[in-house]
DNA sequence: TTCTCCCATAACTTCGCGTTATGTTTGCGA
DNA sequence: TCGCAAACATAACGCGAAGTTATGGGAGAA
């Protein structure tokens, strides 16, 4: 009584957005031959991209009619759920467009908190300026922490420092998968009062005696070290990571510091307090850390193309 | 300032339902394995189709993770799209197995009057019994207007009639595109009084003298055309396609009709009325016509084969 | 360190999906 | 009635998408 009909089920992955493409293009156009004109393709092409989705279906989805073709019932079908696929890919589409494009996406930045007066609002300025659709997400973090940040995929880019031949270096460990790109050189200048400040550079070893205001840990880290390298330990009777309180202890004659210039150019020196250059140079350098792949999200790319095209000269930064 | 950005829209073309499916699976298991396994393929045919994909979107699409995987803004543009597309897709492709699985879909017939009552009720019945969710139209036309329904696609099949040797046969004239499949010999009948009737068949030639009761056009063709080729011209009294009213006529003794075999199945004789087979065996073909392709739509494939299992032989039909 | 998990890549095969060239059918017009 | 024109199908072919297995390398966990 019953036909033998195959019975098999239609999988969803029979159908693909191209057929459907081209069923909509068909029944718009009334003819296999103007669907073709309207996608591009040749005649043929449409032809058996139809007749290969009519095998894996099992049925017809046209009929030849007199002066071209017509849809089936199936044919109908897809025709109908088509418009839902292809608005739906357009969207998608657009949306692409858009992170592509740099209209629209979201950048991660984590940086160390004299960036966060300094190169952070010059580049985020510059980016908003330039693609308003790319939003920005901000955390200040010590440089082990930012490092972290990437690694867990909180932040996409982290702007650290380190000094070299830190032993603690966070870029060193456990790094792995991170890209770490040196940056500048950061100038380290020594603060003094006024009244005790030679007119040109300082050498280290006439400091063995003073006393010094320490910066965060691994800046006071630093300290010692360079201090030791010219061999001497530096008296350390204050500590802070608060830079105008470095320069205002520096004022009231509490001691003296050595700071990286990038915090120099966030606080003003207070009067009767100024900078010099060790005579030896001094430095840390600036890194950009970023996860792989990076360079392949476009909000992202651009953000570090900004930066390197960031004017940092006068910070005392130099590229290196 | 800014970066190089191709800055190319994304076509929608770029996309396709297959990378959307693998994004989705990739979104949902968390890693390109978890994917391939809940697909069914390989680690690296994921990893390469992903790979494809962000080639011509030019962007990243997942980001590598420590525990497999994990995706980019533009993943997640995918993914989220992904779910409207796929639905649809789901549901088109359920409508299609409801349509393959003969649970849906529309046939529309047409056949002439005297099957109205016989083979089209048994026909749809059988059909309706069988598959629930396959419905019907049916019209009741002439062999010409039926076959013209289904050039113009306004009916999927049709079931005819022709007398052997008929020139205005609707089934030879521009027939073109249209299958044509014979079904079934179809006796005529001579339907007199019981009175002048003898026991066993008449000779046509017998009847010269009778006063004829005509029916439709080509009804009355075809019995002029037998007639003359028994060598009298009948005289032709009244003329209907009404069978009951030409079978009250032969009762109230007006003359006397030859009616094919379906038409007694349709309406009871009335008493004092009989039929008598002609001694030479007179019949009409009956025809089923179907637009080409039709065997590829699944309710009217099936509503065919339904067709060629019907018993007809009650009423005076002979498959040949 | 070593093991395990996961992803990428290489090398290869197959077939989907285009192309051009050509055939077939239908409807139309001289 | 006889081509002509229009539309779809088919053939033959090429390229690249998309799958496979085998293998390598990086990162986390015992």
């Amino acid at each position: 009584m019953t036909s033998t009909q195959s019975d098999r089920p239609i999988q969803s992955a029979e159908l693909d957005s191209q057929s459907l493409r081209v069923i909509r293009a068909v029944a718009d156009g009334g003819s296999i031959t103007a669907a073709a004109n309207a996608l591009g393709y040749s005649q043929p092409a449409i032809s058996q991209t139809i007749g290969r989705l009519e095998k894996r279906l099992g049925m017809a989805v046209v009929v030849r009619s007199a002066r071209g073709v017509r849809l089936t019932e199936a044919g109908e079908v897809l025709a109908r759920h088509a418009a839902t696929v292809l608005r739906a890919l357009d969207a998608a589409a657009d949306e692409l467009s858009d992170l592509s494009g740099l209209r629209s996406g979201l950048v991660r930045v984590a940086a160390f908190p004299s960036a966060s007066s300094t190169i952070v609002p010059r580049l985020l300025g510059n980016m908003t300026k330039e693609h308003p659709g790319v939003r920005f997400s901000y955390v200040e973090a010590e440089p082990p922490e930012a490092v972290q940040a990437v690694r867990d995929h909180a932040a996409d880019l982290a702007l650290t420092f380190s000094y070299p031949g830190d032993p603690d270096d966070p870029h060193l460990a456990s790094t792995a998968g991170l890209t770490i790109t040196p940056l500048w050189r950061e100038q380290m200048l020594l603060v003094l009062p006024e009244a005790e400040a030679p007119t040109t550079s300082i050498d280290f070893a006439d400091l063995a005696g003073a006393d010094w205001i320490a910066g965060c840990a691994r800046c006071r880290g630093h300290l010692v070290k360079t201090c030791s390298a010219h061999g001497f330990e530096p008296r350390l009777g204050f500590e802070t990571d608060n830079v105008p309180a470095v320069m205002a202890m520096v004022a009231a004659g509490l001691g003296i510091a050595l700071l990286p210039s990038l915090a120099m150019a966030g606080s003003p020196l207070p009067s009767g307090v100024t900078t010099r250059p060790p005579a030896r140079d001094d430095y840390r350098t600036i890194h950009l850390v970023s996860a792989p792949g990076a360079s392949r999200v476009p909000a992202i790319a651009a953000t570090t193309t900004a930066i390197r095209a960031l004017n940092v000269s006068s910070w005392g930064l130099e590229t290196g």
